[in-house]
RNA sequence: CGGGGCGUAGCGCAGGUGGCUAGCGCGUCUGUUUUGGGAGCAGAAGGUCGCAGGUUCAAGUCCUGCCGCCCCGACCA
């Protein structure tokens, strides 16, 4: 390809919209414009490389024997309304204002379920892996950080129909495989955490991840390989026990004592006899959550545990009414109203707790949950922290934020249920299709690839995700024998099957390298008069600057060593 | 949806207590000299100052409303 006929719009300078490097980079190489927020065009050199990034899918899950379908972007909301996702989804489906019944796809699992109702009849059929590479809609609130949050993205997503959960287990376990495949072949240095599984329901669910400040998850690791979404994360903290004394429950006052510090530090309670008191109200209803001394709640795992994501803190006044107190005097001792009270695990059966009275100003030491009050249930509901034991083998464990590349799910028989997707097994009973679910964010992994392989100058790629093979570099296209030469390397490259950016403008050499050093071809070739005059032509890697001088002639042998076999 | 910032030439920005023909850098075009790390000189083109309304003799500048974009938060398969 010509640089002089191609269309490589590069910035000297950075958008200033673009904040994290990915973002900047992409819009300086000329990969990508944006149109409005969150929507994006792919510039040619850009839909280059998110081409080498699908073909890499497409092969791979059609090595696990996946099939390749293109489901449709416009959907019937009966659908989607069928299995209660309209209302799940709430905003973030787009609906088609002017040709009633329409919403845009944010995903394809009432697609496939609708499918595998039409035309899978017999535990004969099953099981199958069907896939898709495609555009997504999602009404993001607030679309971010270039192509990592869109309202409009590819994804391959791909699903599979067992008539087992054994057959479900082998699925998921090919497509974890695959997926791993994948990454490694884009180059990206990647972990998997265990994840939850959220709105999309199902059973267990692990979610790829690349560690950046860029991300937007938040993932607890630990040498031990332990790694989990910040969201299920679990250490091995001691629970905080019994007491072999604990004397009768005393009142006594705190007037400045707010908070659980206030009460360490005017008191000197050793923070785990603290327990922390929180009024949510869940499915209309009120309930106490007890927390270790300062632990905080962590809303996914109170969805888990209650089943719902229909919640709220109380307010204010709710606090008021419920408990007969003010936030900082909250306790599960003397409650005004007679309401559900929960723990958190590392609470069980304790004693000698120091808690809210319920009563303004006071609070009430020498708890003990099996004396004095009634706890419903215990649920693990912390937020893990930093320095805790993993579960694994207790080493430390490390906060990450991190950014979710692909996500895979168990998601059993939810969607073939409500769209009525069954076979009839070996005995002749009727059976919903076991389903499970896998997607891959397409343009992150491009992203994901520039926050790992970037420096000041810009891109750093490599092969196979790099645009082109090599960039060939003419200085001076007014000299006759750069010229000569340079148009003869690019023939014969073509010819040998190399994809070869040649720079054949009339810039500058200031220009075209630093433009080649934006764009991050790993190897650049460059042509000049000095070297020309002893047959030599220099090369140049773009990971680690350095230089090689080859004879003209030797080029090919040379390159032949050096770019590994294209996959 | 709450909080903050921004919107002036293709890009990056200045002008903002109202006042003459709206500037600067980069880029673009023409000519010329250059040619191994974003060239020099000379000339030129390019702007509904986000949109609408208002105040005023006069609005990029002040007022009101709206739209768009970015950041923080909420939300997010």
């Amino acid at each position: 390809m010509r640089y002089s006929e191609y269309f490589i719009p590069t910035l000297k300078e950075v958008p200033t919209e673009a904040v994290v490097p990915s973002h900047q980079l992409m819009l300086r190489a000329g990969l990508v414009r944006q149109v409005s927020a969150g929507v994006f065009s792919w510039l040619p050199l850009g839909f280059r490389v998110l081409n080498k990034v699908i073909n890499i899918l497409r092969e791979e899950m059609n090595a696990i024997g996946g099939q390749e379908f293109l489901l449709p972007a416009l959907n019937p909301i009966e659908i989607w309304e069928q299995t209660g996702r309209v209302e799940a989804m709430g905003d973030v489906i787009f609906h088609i204002k002017n040709r009633e019944g329409l919403v845009l796809a944010p995903t394809h699992e009432e697609i496939i379920a609708f499918h595998a109702k039409q035309h899978i009849q017999s535990y004969k059929d099953l099981p199958q892996i069907w896939y898709q590479i495609q555009t997504k809609f999602r009404n993001e609130p607030r679309p971010k950080s270039g192509v990592l949050r869109c309202r409009q993205f590819i994804m391959k997503d791909s699903y599979s129909l067992d008539t087992t959960w054994e057959g479900l287990d082998e699925s998921y376990n090919k497509h974890l495989e695959a997926y791993k495949k994948i990454f490694t072949r884009c180059k990206l240095n990647f972990f998997i955490v265990g994840a939850s599984s959220g709105a999309m329901g199902g059973s267990k669910s692990q979610e790829f991840m690349i560690e950046s400040d860029a991300g937007e998850d938040v993932c607890a690791i630990a040498p031990s390989g332990y790694a989990a979404n910040l969201e299920v994360a679990t250490s091995s903290l001691p629970p905080v026990g019994r007491k072999n004394h604990c004397p009768p429950i005393e009142e006594f006052p705190t007037p400045n004592a707010k908070t659980i510090d206030d009460l360490i530090e005017q008191f000197g309670f050793d923070e785990n006899s603290l327990a922390k008191s929180v009024i949510y109200i869940i499915d209309s209803e009120p309930v106490l959550i007890l927390m270790r001394g300062n632990d905080e709640l962590n809303e996914t795992k109170l969805q888990a545990a209650f089943g719902t994501n229909k919640f709220r803190p109380a307010t204010p006044e709710e606090l008021l009414e419920i408990t007969g107190a003010n936030a900082g005097s909250i306790g599960p001792v003397n409650l005004k109203s007679n309401i559900k009270v929960v723990a958190d695990s590392l609470l069980k059966d304790a004693n000698s707790l120091v808690s809210g009275a319920n009563k303004d100003g006071y609070h009430l030491k020498n708890i003990d949950f099996l004396r004095d009050c009634k706890i419903d249930a215990y649920y693990d509901l912390r937020t893990v922290r930093e320095g805790e034991p993993c579960p694994i083998s207790g080493t430390p464990i490390k906060i990450v934020k991190a950014i979710e590349l692909g996500h895979i799910f168990k998601l059993g028989t939810k969607y073939s249920e409500a769209l009525g997707a069954t076979f009839l097994d070996k005995d002749g009973i009727q059976k919903p299709i076991i389903m499970g679910s896998y997607g891959i964010g397409v343009e992150r992994i491009i992203a994901c690839f520039i926050e790992q392989n970037h420096d000041e100058n810009g891109i750093i790629w490599d092969y196979p995700l790099s645009p082109f093979d090599i960039h060939l570099i003419s200085i001076n296209v007014k000299s006759e024998l750069v010229k000569e030469y340079s148009e003869k390397i690019y023939t014969s490259l073509t010819q040998a099957n190399y994809e070869v950016l040649y720079d054949d403008r009339d810039e500058t050499a200031g220009v075209k390298f630093n433009d080649a050093d934006l764009i991050g071809i790993p190897i650049q070739i460059i042509v000049g008069e000095k070297n020309l005059k002893n047959g030599l032509v220099e090369i140049k890697f773009r990971k680690n600057n350095q230089r090689e001088l080859v004879a003209e002639k030797e080029l090919l042998n040379w390159l032949k060593e050096k770019i590994p076999t294209k996959s």
